[in-house]
DNA sequence: ATGTCAAATAATATCGATATTTTGGAGTTG
DNA sequence: CAACTCCAAAATATCGATATTATTTGACAT
């Protein structure tokens, strides 16, 4: 009878609505690290009974946002300086994997995602930090996405993600510094293009080192 | 009043029993990839509810042994050469990396767990296949086990599990080339405890990369 | 025969309630 | 006054049942 679809398009399941919700949150910093994440406070938040989001929980665990004490329920995720640098390291090493398999698999679709992808950033204002995060992500995914190593890309995606965590957080600091990130994606987007992989991989890198070191200078100064 | 306890010891939650069992049921092939898994099935053969069987599902698949598709349950993930050949190329780059941070950390404590552990493997008989793979998955992480590097050695625990449950799976096939693999873990010891990383480094994955290829030529010969 | 549709069947996802375990504090003792 | 035990409150983990959603079956029309 119900001719007219309710939400139109795809129907998620609760479960996986309570793990976007959840993850958003953490990444946000509206849970923030440590916090004890107590299944009945989740429950009344999110509107929902406590099998999705003990579900949902489980998943983010293996995200890393979330860590399981067995029997002593979850919590959000810490965050340390060691940490931090445990995820810078292991980006770079993974997405110059990445990036230098993309590149070398290179074909038409993957370049037109990828200047797809550049253009949207290009036209995103800064500003919005939420929508700007999303394209950001989207084209940096973009360059890796030719890989064809999709567990490879799956670490990426999740170290991707614990770091911008760390960026949120800091973004309650001091604003930082604008440096010349627009410029630094214009010259990663160029060698891609170019197909030049040692080039690629060593902006690329140098562009994550130069933040990352910028933070952690922070985070104990 | 209970004062024998049940189970002497640690008193596991039923989740975590399931996700075990399930565990190894799926490394040793006995669920078979692609097979799937359905909760009633499991529920009845591991004697319990249908909530610890859904959870522990949940885990086993950000190991990436259990696949999951919204609204269609799980299945034993599947195999095929390219996965193999990815878990293979990752174990190379991130094992090295772990190696290296381990021996240049590498104190007193850890120098003595990769000692005991050799010993332990050496003394173990390869026939007793299912005792053999625990104390030889003990040796590999123990030389990591120094990196200090959390999440990295995560990922490694993951792979070498993806890694040992295609050598389940070929064990019904021909009997793999005895060769020399106890030479080669006795070079990688010493090259290990002479703190040589490059040389510890390049043993190790020229070990993994030997019987990785001889895999490869077999699964679609 | 073959393809389509609807009812029947089976499996998953979710809920509400119960059992277990942990936590916090009051009261007691050395 | 510190440390320890025991009890009450709270939170987690698990169960059994129901509601949803997918899949199969079989009748019917082409």
């Amino acid at each position: 009878m119900n001719m007219v679809p309710s939400t139109q398009g795809k129907e998620a399941s609760t479960t996986r609505e309570c793990y976007l919700k959840l993850r958003q949150l953490i990444l946000a910093g509206d849970l923030p690290p440590g916090k004890k994440l107590k299944i009945e406070e989740l429950r009344a938040l999110l509107k929902t009974g406590a099998s999705p989001v003990r579900e949902a929980l489980s998943l983010l665990t293996s995200d890393m946002l979330v860590e399981r004490i067995d029997q002593r329920g979850f919590r959000a995720a810490p965050v340390s300086k060691a940490n931090f640098q445990e995820i810078l390291t292991l980006r770079c090493s993974l997405e110059d994997m990445a990036l230098r398999a993309s590149i070398a698999n290179g074909d038409t679709a993957w370049e037109e995602r990828v200047v797809l992808s550049h253009h949207r950033m290009s036209r995103t204002e800064r500003n919005n930090t939420e929508l700007f995060e999303e394209v950001h992500k989207m084209f940096h995914m973009a360059l890796l996405s030719n890989a064809d190593m999709p567990m490879l890309l799956r670490y990426c995606d999740q170290l991707y993600d614990l770091n911008i965590r760390y960026r949120y957080l800091a973004a309650d600091g001091p604003r930082y510094g604008e440096r010349s990130v627009a410029a630094e994606h214009e010259e990663i987007f160029d060698a891609t293009l170019r197909r030049d992989a040692d080039a690629a991989s060593e902006l690329l890198i140098s562009h994550y080192r130069r933040t990352g070191e910028y933070f952690i200078s922070q985070m104990e100064g």
